[in-house]
DNA sequence: TTTTGTTTCAATGGACTGTTTGAAGGAGTT
DNA sequence: AACTCCTTCAAACAGTCCATTGAAACAAAA
């Protein structure tokens, strides 16, 4: 039994754990610093969830869970919308989930998403199937409402296209700080970014509608 | 003294490190896998390259001079060619470059560039001003030409859209392969693609340049 | 109080790791 | 033959890490 303020050992690791995944990684943290941390002996990993790799996995899903929560795609939508708007959202919460929204702990999470992504582990298939899937899904859903006619292939790549232009923010996040600190995402621009992709995504898909054969509005 | 046919230890252990980080990355290859791969004693890593880091950075440097050699980014391109057929060559070049022409290895090393950018260590800042910087501002420049009047932090911001569609075939391979097979990238369809993020980046840079506010083509 | 089950603990096992060492091999040169 | 330099080698060093163990502490139930 906990109260509300005073977490148990098992909540205590999972918040230390999460602190010292997010600023070491999977490889480089170790199983003494978290429980260090979470005022816990060595033993406490394995007596609470098996192995250091299985807590990595708690932590993922629970940062998954957390961000979905405070930035839901759909924020603001109701079926009066226009895709358009309902691109918006998305994207705004596309980047505020993956970059953070000022929490360098949340910032550095996503970093380890990340990781999964380019070096998959045993456990993405789950961790996508899980939380990517209806995500991705929900864009495809919008973009082909903005392309009508589009082959599925065409509105795959221009969702690709899209998501394609958020990551880059994650993904090299170092080098667009070299090039210049303007292009680098933060809370104060996040909307002009949102802007900008969306603008640019507008103009791409339009295009793709022109150069389409003979498919109107019908 | 060595034939052009039999490769010395050090060679040979450029060319092992190749393969074992190229499928393990820098934290799980093994200075003892390399050497054994290589026909050498563990010792010689130390002897020949200093330390399993230095190793790991020569391998990189390696690789990145081979793409370009390989796969030059002005392909074909005189000073007669539009800035649309520059861009063209751009996107082609760097998408063989980043996801590989087909050798396995040289695609995984990619992905050992990809870690770096991730999760850049010391030598990110030497490897980004010696390989990225100079094609990144070939970018900027043909954008800039693409988009007359268009302030810096536009230019640069567009950019990043264009760059951000190709990484993304690199960051996201395994999901893409999950959501559709059609939409990985590989030999058969990488002019395909070229021609679709392209169609896609020349839309949106057409509605940057509508929406900008009276800048003619002065 | 005794019993029972859960949680915590210090200590350690067992396995890897990158790197060093000092000797041995081998090819030229003096 | 003797010396020198470069290269290779087996062995070990020194360090790190995750996971386990068996006992102790604790709390709730009987």
């Amino acid at each position: 039994m906990e109260t509300t303020t005073e977490l148990g050992t098992r909540d205590r690791l999972l918040q230390a754990a999460r602190k010292v995944f997010a600023q070491a990684g999977l490889q480089n943290a170790t199983v003494r610093e978290i429980c260090t941390l979470a005022g816990a002996n060595v033993a406490a990993v394995s007596y609470y969830y098996g192995s250091k790799e299985k807590l990595y996995i708690a932590v993922l899903e629970d940062y998954l869970e957390e961000a979905e929560r405070r930035h839901p795609r759909d924020l603001g939508i109701t079926e009066l919308s226009t895709p358009e708007e309902r691109l918006r959202a998305y994207l705004r919460a596309f980047l505020l989930q993956t970059l953070g929204d000022g929490d360098p702990i949340t910032e550095r999470l996503g970093k380890l998403l990340t990781q999964e992504f380019v070096e998959p582990t045993q456990y993405f298939g789950v961790l996508f199937e899980r939380h990517c899937r209806a995500k991705h899904d929900l864009l495809l859903d919008i973009v082909r409402k903005m392309l009508p006619g589009m082959d599925e292939l065409g509105v795959a790549r221009c969702a690709s296209s899209i998501i394609g232009q958020c990551v880059l923010f994650d993904f090299a996040k170092e080098a667009m700080s070299r090039m210049s600190p303007d292009l680098t995402l933060k809370a104060s621009n996040i909307d002009s970014i949102t802007d900008f992709i969306l603008d640019f995504s507008l103009g791409g898909m339009a295009r793709l509608r022109a150069s389409q054969p003979g498919q109107g509005k019908a």
